[in-house]
This record gives C-alpha cells, sequence and structure tokens, in this order.
RNA sequence: GGCCCCGUCGUCUAGCGGUAAGGAUCCAUGGUUUUCAUCCAUGUUACAGGAGUUCGAUUCUCCUCGGGGUCACCA
C-alpha cells in the first residue's frame, strides 16, 4: 500500500508551491490505490489551524483533489509524543541537557569566533551529576558523533551526509515539554503509514535527523523523494511576496483546475513531449522518478495557454456553470450555444469570456473614437440604413446565417466589399472595431436589438 | 562561512556515448478571417567554462564559475 501525505504549516493559505507537491503526493498515492492524507503541522502555533486546514480543503476541493482519512492536528496529540519521547529517555538514546539558553549562545559565539561550525558540544550528553538549580531541561536525543547517514532519494539518488558536519544532540523537546519538529513528523509519518515523502527539497537538509528519529525509534525507513523548489524571476524561492501565490486566486482570475494542475504537473515533471494530462492520465503516468533534478521558475505564459486550450475545448454546458461566478446566468438563455460558441475561442481566462460575453449583450453606450473616425465614414452611415432595412424588412431570422445573407445582399447589391458593411456594422454593434463574428453577434441578441443598435449609432453619428 | 542540491533555447522540458540537440510556450513573419482572437504554416534562440576518460562526449569523472537551499528550545 502506497501512503501519501500532505503535510502544511497553517499559513492560511494554500500556495502554488505547497499545491504542486499536494498534487504529485496525490497523483502517486492514486496511482496506485493508496491514500492520500492530510496533515496539518501546528505544533507552535494553533491559533489558524483550524482555518488553515478549511482553506486547503477549500482548494482541493476546488480543483477535486480529495484526502483520505481524517485530518491530523499536531496539536492535539501531544500525548503520543511524549510518550515516544519518554520511551527514548528511558531506553538511553536521549538525555535531559541543562544547559541555558545564555550559555548555548556563548558557546556558538566561542564556536563562531574560532570559525567552527556551531554545534551542541554534548555537555550532559553522559551526566552523571546534581542538575544545576532553576534550569528547566530540553531533551536532546544521541545523535551519531561519526559515520555517515545516506539519504536514499527519489529524486536525487543516494545523498551522503557525514555525521559530523551537520549533526549534534539536537533538541527532541523544548524546556516546556513541546517536540520540536523534526521529531513529530517522523513519529507522525511513521505512526499514519506513510510509505513514501514527498515534498520540497528545502527539506532535504533536515532528512538526516529525521533518519535518526526513525532509527532510535526503530521504525520502517519510508521512501523520500526532495521535489526541487519553484522559484520566482528572480531565481528564488517564491514566496508570497510573488504576487498570486494563493491557489484560490487563480478562480478568481478565471483559471479552471484542469489548466492550474495541467500546468503545475509540467512544471518539474514530464512524460515525453506530452503537454496536456486529463486528470486520468495523470493519475495514470505520474511517477516521481520522473521528477526534474533542477528548481524551475515560475511563469504563466504557459498557464494561459492551457487554460485557453481547456476553454476552448470545453462544453457550453460547463463553461455556462463556469461563469455564474461572474454574474451570468447563461442556462437559460436561447441563444447560448451560439454565444458561447463564439467567444469560447477568445478568451484566456474566465473572467475574460465573462466580459466578453457583457460587450455582446449589453448595448453600446460608448463607441471608441478611433474605430468612429475609421469605420463611420463615407457612407458608412448609409449603408447601415440600408441593411437595417432588410434586418426589420425579413421574414425569418434566427441563425447566424439568416443575418450573414442580408450582409451578403447589401454586398452584391451595392457592388462593395465585405469590410465596407463589416467595419461600420461592428462599430454600431459593439462600439469597437474587434470582437467576435458579426452574424453570431446579431443572431445572439436579435432582430430588436440588432435594429436598436443600428438606429442608435445612426442617429449618434449623423 | 560549513554542509547539501542544481546548471540544455527567454521560460517549461525531451535526451539517458554517435542526433542536422526534439517538443511546448513566448516572440517574429506569412496565410485564413469583414475586424480581433482562434487556427495553419514558417522562422530566430540552448548543451555555463575548462581539463580528463573514450575512436567519439550535452550525456561519465574532476576542477572552476554561476544559481539555489539549509544551518533554532520555527515549521
Amino acid at each position: 500500500m502506497v501512503v501519501t501525505r500532505f503535510a502544511p504549516s497553517p499559513t492560511g493559505y494554500l500556495h502554488i508551491g505547497g499545491l504542486r507537491t499536494a498534487l504529485f503526493s496525490y497523483l502517486w498515492a492514486r496511482r496506485h490505490n493508496g491514500k492520500f492524507l492530510l496533515r496539518i503541522e501546528d505544533t507552535d502555533k494553533a491559533r489558524n489551524s483550524q482555518e488553515a486546514a478549511e482553506a486547503i480543503v477549500n482548494a482541493f476541493h476546488w480543483l477535486g483533489l480529495e484526502h483520505d482519512g481524517e485530518i491530523i492536528y499536531q496539536s492535539q496529540r501531544d500525548e503520543i509524543y511524549a510518550k515516544y519521547i519518554n520511551q527514548l529517555l528511558e531506553e538511553g538514546k536521549a538525555y535531559r541537557c541543562y544547559m541555558s539558553k545564555e550559555e548555548l549562545s556563548e558557546l556558538r559565539e566561542t564556536q563562531s569566533a574560532n570559525k567552527e561550525r556551531t554545534k551542541y558540544d554534548g555537555k550532559y550528553r553522559d551526566f552523571k551529576g546534581t542538575p544545576p538549580e532553576g534550569v528547566k531541561p530540553v531533551i536532546r536525543i544521541k545523535a551519531p558523533l561519526s559515520g555517515d547517514i545516506i539519504v536514499r532519494d527519489g529524486v536525487k539518488g543516494d545523498i551522503v551526509f557525514r555525521a559530523e558536519d551537520i549533526l549534534d544532540d539536537f533538541v527532541i523537546a523544548r524546556a516546556d515539554g513541546s517536540p520540536t519538529y523534526n521529531f513529530v513528523v517522523a513519529v507522525d509519518d511513521h505512526l499514519m503509514g506513510v510509505t513514501e515523502i514527498i515534498r520540497g527539497d528545502d527539506h532535504l537538509s533536515n532528512t538526516p535527523k529525521q533518519i535518526i528519529i526513525y532509527e532510535a525509534l526503530g521504525f520502517d525507513m519510508p521512501n523520500f523523494h526532495h521535489v526541487p523548489m519553484i522559484h520566482n524571476s528572480e531565481g528564488k524561492k517564491l514566496s508570497k511576496r510573488d504576487g498570486a501565490t494563493d491557489v484560490m486566486a487563480y478562480k478568481e482570475m478565471g483559471y479552471t483546475p484542469e489548466a492550474l494542475l495541467n500546468f503545475l504537473v509540467r512544471l518539474g515533471w514530464s512524460h515525453g513531449d506530452q503537454e496536456i494530462f486529463s486528470m486520468d492520465e495523470m493519475r495514470e503516468l505520474f511517477d516521481p522518478k520522473n521528477i526534474n533534478k533542477s528548481a524551475s521558475i515560475y511563469n504563466t505564459e504557459k498557464l494561459d495557454w492551457l487554460n485557453s486550450h481547456y476553454i476552448k475545448n470545453a462544453p457550453n454546458s460547463e463553461l455556462a456553470k463556469l461563469l455564474e461566478q461572474y454574474g451570468l446566468l447563461l442556462a437559460s438563455h436561447d441563444k447560448k450555444e451560439i454565444l458561447l460558441d463564439a467567444i469560447k475561442e477568445r478568451a484566456k481566462t474566465l473572467k475574460e469570456m465573462a466580459a466578453l460575453v457583457y460587450e455582446v449583450i449589453t448595448t453600446p453606450t460608448y463607441y471608441e473614437q478611433t474605430a468612429v473616425e475609421k469605420a463611420l465614414k463615407g457612407n458608412a452611415l448609409e449603408i447601415l440604413n440600408i441593411f437595417g432595412a432588410k434586418v426589420s424588412a425579413a421574414k425569418e431570422l434566427h441563425l447566424p446565417s439568416d443575418y450573414h445573407h442580408l450582409m451578403q445582399e447589401v454586398v452584391d447589391e451595392m457592388g462593395i466589399g465585405f469590410g465596407k458593411i463589416g467595419q461600420p456594422l461592428r462599430v454600431a454593434l459593439l462600439g469597437k472595431m474587434s470582437g467576435p463574428g458579426l452574424d453570431s453577434v446579431m443572431a445572439i441578441i436579435g432582430r430588436d436589438e440588432t435594429m436598436l443598435r443600428i438606429t442608435n449609432a445612426i442617429a449618434k453619428h449623423s
């Protein structure tokens, strides 16, 4: 059974980097019919954990990701951690250290003055005497003083750390008794049955410490996969200052879950030359062994392309539903098929799409100056008049082709090019020089509204 | 600074000793379109540098340079 987990600390929302590792973990679990668990790492700041969990679950829900089982909150597991701390104490694998904070920082100052690595000197490692008065002890683990710790990483390969380079007897429980991060991570991952740890490679240097804890407690080692960071355009770790890092902001900007997930799965991972992945394909094909070793820069050009791709290929019924968040209730619109077909190919985001819909269905009150100057000159108003007469006289007007025939008639009868009628008509109908096909626009708004817009334009520009 | 990771077009990436170094995006040009967008063509741009190993290195090794991460009684 493959068990993965996503273990964010409660920052209040789900960000892009977290989402990517969550996605990888989710996909790998689903591929193996395993479990994808969620744990909130709130040992220190319990205050926002509930909201944070909700924000994450909300974002998961929007994206169609589901975690399995109950959410684990580290803040509620003190007794469990205490039990394992005591076990290590009893087995002599951990000990109480009475070094005061002052003494410790003095030690570090001397060490760095001597250009030595700053580390705890093991003063209380084998202490047998009477503890000093007035110092509440921390608990330190007896870490190996020499030898190698090898992290077998599924992405980076075997990484060798020398104990004397990186280790000391690090603290596993603070003076107030609360356990520290590396300790609870190891304990929880084991207790939750996690077999594959997929996380950012900023955790790589924590891994040896966690391995020490696994070994001290006699736990089976999971498989590690450290995925490279996502960098901003400056090449630094992506952070909140880099704009839209809140996943839900992408919903507001009009991105679809498919596009965002597809974008993220291809950031640092690949399957040959394939660019488009449905959710099913991702679940079928994702494998952490194909994760890139190097960091990737966050650049949303491709996200825009993917988003327009998914919009273009979405069924209209689904688009109508998605546009509801912008206050557009298209479900009952009798011309919604023509409308959505006409605009889905010209929008990068749902938000843009909504704006385009408004542009079509709203009677223009404003005409762009340059458009008026370019298109409503010469006999343009006369042409509009002739076309308007045909519209109002026509028997059946429903389809775009019905309107197209009328335009064709004017063109033929007057011996003019299509542009001679198209441009003025476009300005009359939309107030600007660009937009969807005119025959579609007229079919969508219908005969009366078409007439209204034509007469408005003529009246205003005569 | 110590330790660790990384280094192919601007960006995302394919490559796994022999390739004209491929795809995607972006950008540019042309075509289609009454317009814009879409779409379709075409084009510009990359193996950080230097030593080895080898008949042959983008691929293996070492060094240099560059970038990043991490060094808490934070997570």
